[in-house]
RNA sequence: GUGGGAGUAGCUCAACUCGGCAGAGCACCGGUCUGUGGCACCGGACGUUGCGGGUUCAAUUCCCGUCUCCCACCCCA
């Protein structure tokens, strides 16, 4: 049997009943806060992820779906391609190559598959989906303000609100820019490797995994889970305390909003966010029910990404929802539920032969008016209709034989009662609307 | 990429310890019941025991390999 590949997997109904709530959800509160749709390929250049992710990052450096396209002759050099692992570098390649800028600040949303070649556990697949959204746009338009990345933090909280997703926490950072960032790099560097007066490197006393980092990306030390090397981090550098006047006052900014709005967050001096475009403000909001895997979404700042991509001065702030995840965490809603469990009103059950052609023509009429309705089949007993009403959830069973045909009325049963009225056809659509 | 657990009917699981015809419940199909369902009864189909190899007269069972899923690391959403 062939089988979806390792990683991969379909969504059935009822379960994309969720998904659709969540999509349709997802449009309504980012239509609110004018966002608009972008569509981007789902393949790029390696280039674009090579250069806007960072080649430097797992996600680039081991985790791509690449490949070479053979060119258009014979003796054309084939382009490397690759399966996009994120959206946000293909969105700001998309501002760039159509000088959106002109137009002003973008707000714009997505939601697609992305391709990782991870190691698959709960809440991660090969094939995942995400839900982003983008502010870019020229520095004047007001890309770079504080105010755009409390609006967006708003709008999220407002999005799991409505979603019905209890119990998720906002975790806040700033990670600084590229004037401060690099001295907080250097300190940290400094404090992992530097012999102390036995002449022994903090790095050294510290998981395999944090000696390497130490060297290669002190920052991510700071996110080492490892319980032995708590005591150890808790004594570097502070994040909070290098950061100059400008992302000081730019976080500070992203703050007063939130407190004014209520909006709860924890500021995490160590959330620092595995893709190098980030800056400034970082965030996740995670949730209990998720496992080890209990981030439902992640975002930040990035404010060089277009440059790094060739691109004019855009400051951004984005994000990214795990949909697979978010859906996870929606197994309890009843708003979910509700939306996922829509039945037909009526199934309409042609009896006896030559029934078929009219009560097709029947139901077409009742689907012009609105109605959702379920067919069956004039070679089914009539028992094995009602069984048929009663598998798809309808709430009435209307019979077509040959008496109702020639009388242009229709026996209309409601099954959880048992209750029955014979309707004029013209009247039908109005009776099954009630 | 690393470590651990698990794969038997569409689903939930037995049988495996100590090798001897692969089973149950639910679901499915048909009938009793020809135009009024849900119940009941009777019957049917249910399977390359994940896949490949080895040991054996005989393997779901023991051994080896492999694939997939789950959990954790890692990473991230």
């Amino acid at each position: 049997m062939i089988k979806a590949v390792r990683g991969t997997r379909d969504l059935l109904p009822p379960e994309t009943g969720v998904w659709n709530f969540v999509e349709a959800t997802v449009r309504e509160v980012f239509r609110a806060y004018n966002f608009h749709e972008i569509r981007t390929p789902i393949f790029e250049s390696t280039e674009l992820f090579a250069r806007g992710v960072g080649e430097e990052t797992d996600i680039v450096s081991k985790e791509m779906y690449t490949w070479e396209d053979r060119g258009r002759a014979e003796s054309d050099k084939g382009q490397s391609l690759t399966l996009r692992p994120e959206n946000t570098a293909g969105v700001v390649r998309a501002y760039v190559e159509h000088k959106l800028g002109d137009r002003g600040l973008q707000k714009l949303y997505y939601i697609g598959p992305q391709f990782r070649r991870e190691r698959p556990q709960k809440g991660r697949y090969r094939q995942f989906y995400q839900i982003g959204a983008e502010v870019i746009g020229p520095t004047a338009a007001g890309s770079e303000s504080p105010a755009r990345d409390a609006e967006v933090l708003t709008m999220l909280a407002d999005l799991l609100d409505r979603l019905g997703v209890r119990e998720w926490r906002l975790e806040l950072n700033s990670v600084g820019c590229k004037d401060c960032r690099p001295r907080f790099n250097e300190a940290l560097r400094r404090a992992l490797t530097e012999p102390d007066e036995n002449g022994v490197t903090l790095a050294s006393q510290m998981c395999g995994d944090c000696q390497r980092r130490a060297v290669t990306n002190p920052l991510r030390v700071l996110d080492c889970k490892v319980p032995e090397d708590q005591p150890m981090i808790a004594t570097l550098p502070r994040l909070s305390d290098y950061l100059d006047d400008g992302c000081r006052t730019h976080f500070a900014g992203v703050t007063a909003v939130l407190d004014a709005l209520g909006i709860a967050y924890t500021r995490n001096e160590r959330l620092v966010r595995g893709l190098d475009y980030y800056t400034r403000t970082a965030f996740e909001f995670t949730h209990g029910a998720l496992g080890a895997q209990n981030a439902i979404l992640g975002g930040g700042r990035y404010d060089g990404l277009s440059e790094a991509i060739g691109g004019p001065p855009a400051p951004g702030i984005g994000f990214a929802i795990g949909e697979d995840r978010l859906v996870m965490t929606l197994a309890e809603s009843a708003a979910a539920a509700g939306y996922a469990a829509v039945a037909p009103v009526a199934y309409v059950a042609p009896l006896g032969a030559g029934m078929n052609a009219p009560a097709a023509k029947l139901v077409r009429e009742l689907r012009a008016a609105g109605l959702v309705v379920d067919l069956g089949d004039e070679t089914f007993k009539i028992k094995k209709s009602f069984e048929g009403a009663e598998r798809v959830s309808a709430k009435y069973i209307v019979i077509c034989g040959e008496r109702e045909f020639a009388a242009d009325a229709f026996n209309v049963k409601e099954l959880a009662t048992g209750e029955q009225v014979t309707v004029p056809r013209t009247e039908l659509a109005g009776k099954l609307r009630r």
